[in-house]
RNA sequence: GUGGGCGUAGCUCAGUUUGGUAGAGCUCUGGAUUGUGGCUCCAGUGGUCGCGGGUUCAAGUCCCGUCGCUCACCCCA
């Protein structure tokens, strides 16, 4: 039997890679802009890390996580987001120290046991990105803004931006009892899983999809309805400042994250193009998160947004065409030439041009086809003919006209006409 | 965990109703054009029909089983 990839899990190939790579340079400008300076966190965590900071009765903690006991009994589990390591490694190495707000990106895979389909894989590659040690409102209006500018210039053309408060430490207990009388009646007309949801995380309630649930959570009291001052003060502030940044949003006191640690700010930006799962990236504050660590009070805003989701909708600009796109092509004949363009090759790559060429001696026809098909910018000829006249044959591919080249100064000959692209 | 759809060439798919020599388009290779790519035309390469069993003179096609993929529920990025 041969062996196959497993469920869930996807090859992503060099035809799509430069899809992903265009993708990520631009986050990683972008992000730059902002502040933003990357963080690599391992791929596998103490099993602990995360049922603590997720929440022990959270789907991804109760059943979709890969865990596993090493070779010497310790529990271990492949990261199935990126927040808790991220929180970690801020107490870990003391990163409150100097006092400053510490701005994080990571982008990696994740891992989480489902079913697979349209948009959801069991080994998924995330972007996150995590400010951290400001309460500010303007932390969470300028790292939403921050998304909006990424998503415009992938070209995406219709996302929806959606914000909520689940309130505070303070609001969040005395919400959350009057939120549980207020479902008590309904209990029998509600699905079994918000029975449940009643007594371990009754805000789960308002975003359950059944419909006779949906009937009966939105005359339920909301979160937003019932936060305390400050709470309010704060979400109003971030209304403010994204409708000054000229950012659309709706809110929906109906959402309600799946993660525990969130407080105050969540948001999800939602794509049309995508199916079922269309949620490109969600987050918010988790302004304790840091606390259940063990370190200073430090709140935080952050957020994940799914790769394989985003990649799917972007529409990438010209820039995209010459992410891979060779200079040249080295067209060789014979056996004398092999050896004068192995050499002529290794010369023009040192000097910072990306050169193709032939393997296996083909056809003269059949090498220029393979420029062709590699959208190589020019073709470089050299059989006995030129190595005899002491001349190559630089042809344009695009233009479709060829020059001579002296053989004896062709480096700087062609690097005067095939000038490197900028990136290189 | 529960449903629906689908497995035939490298890719996209026809052929299954009514069993009778394994097909098309794209790709690839060669030629038309002896050392010049793309367009056109011609030719060629390429398949244990997911796998196992059964019925039959004969199975891609019918029956049973099994595996995989996919979409949706659920959940989330």
């Amino acid at each position: 039997m041969r062996i196959k990839s497993i469920r869930g899990v996807k090859d992503i190939l060099p035809d799509e890679i430069a899809k992903w790579q265009w993708t990520e340079d631009w986050a990683r400008k972008i992000f730059r802009r902002y502040g933003f300076k990357e963080i690599r966190i391992p791929i596998f965590e103490d099993s602990r890390l995360f049922a603590r900071s997720l929440g022990e009765t959270t789907d991804v903690v109760e059943k979709e996580m890969y865990t596993f006991a090493d070779r010497s009994g310790d529990s271990l589990t492949l990261r199935p987001e990126g927040t808790a390591s991220v929180v970690r490694s801020y107490v870990e190495h003391k990163m409150h120290h100097p006092p400053s707000v510490v701005k994080l990106y990571y982008m990696g895979p994740m891992f989480r046991y489902e079913r697979p389909q349209a948009g959801r894989f069991r080994q998924f590659y995330q972007i996150g990105v995590e400010a951290m040690g400001s309460a500010s409102p303007a932390v969470d209006a300028e790292v939403m803004c921050m998304l909006v500018e990424l998503f415009k210039t992938l070209g995406l053309a219709d996302v929806q931006l959606q914000i909520n408060s689940l309130g505070d430490k303070e609001s969040r207990p005395q919400y959350r009892q009057i939120l549980q009388n207020a479902i008590q009646p309904h209990l029998t007309n509600l699905c079994a899983n918000c029975n449940q949801r009643y007594e371990k995380n009754p805000l789960r309630v308002l975003d359950c999809k059944e419909p006779q649930c949906k009937e009966i959570a939105r005359d339920l009291p909301k979160t937003v309805e019932h936060l305390n001052p400050e709470s309010r003060e704060h979400f109003e502030e971030v209304q403010t400042l994204l409708k000054a940044a000229g950012v659309d949003f709706t809110i929906n006191p109906l959402m309600v994250r799946g993660l525990d640690y969130y407080s105050r700010t969540t948001f999800e930006i939602a794509s049309s193009e995508l199916g079922a799962q269309n949620a490109l990236c969600g987050g918010g504050r988790y302004d304790y998160l840091v606390e259940t660590f063990d370190g200073p009070p430090t709140p935080c805003f952050g957020f994940a947004l799914g790769m394989e989701r985003l990649v799917s909708v972007v529409q990438p600009g010209a820039d995209l065409e010459t992410l891979d796109r060779p200079d040249l092509y080295i067209v060789s004949l014979g056996e004398q030439a092999l050896l004068a363009s192995f050499k002529i090759a290794e010369e023009l790559r040192s000097r910072g041009l990306r050169v193709e060429r032939d393997y296996d001696g083909s056809s003269l026809k059949s090498q220029m086809r393979k420029a062709n098909q590699k959208n190589c910018r020019f073709a470089l000829i050299i059989g006995d003919n030129e190595l005899e006249s002491g001349k190559l044959v630089l042809k344009n591919m695009v233009e479709s006209e060829q020059t001579e080249i002296a053989l004896a100064s062709f480096s700087d000959e062609i690097l005067n006409v095939v000038a490197p692209l900028p990136d290189d």
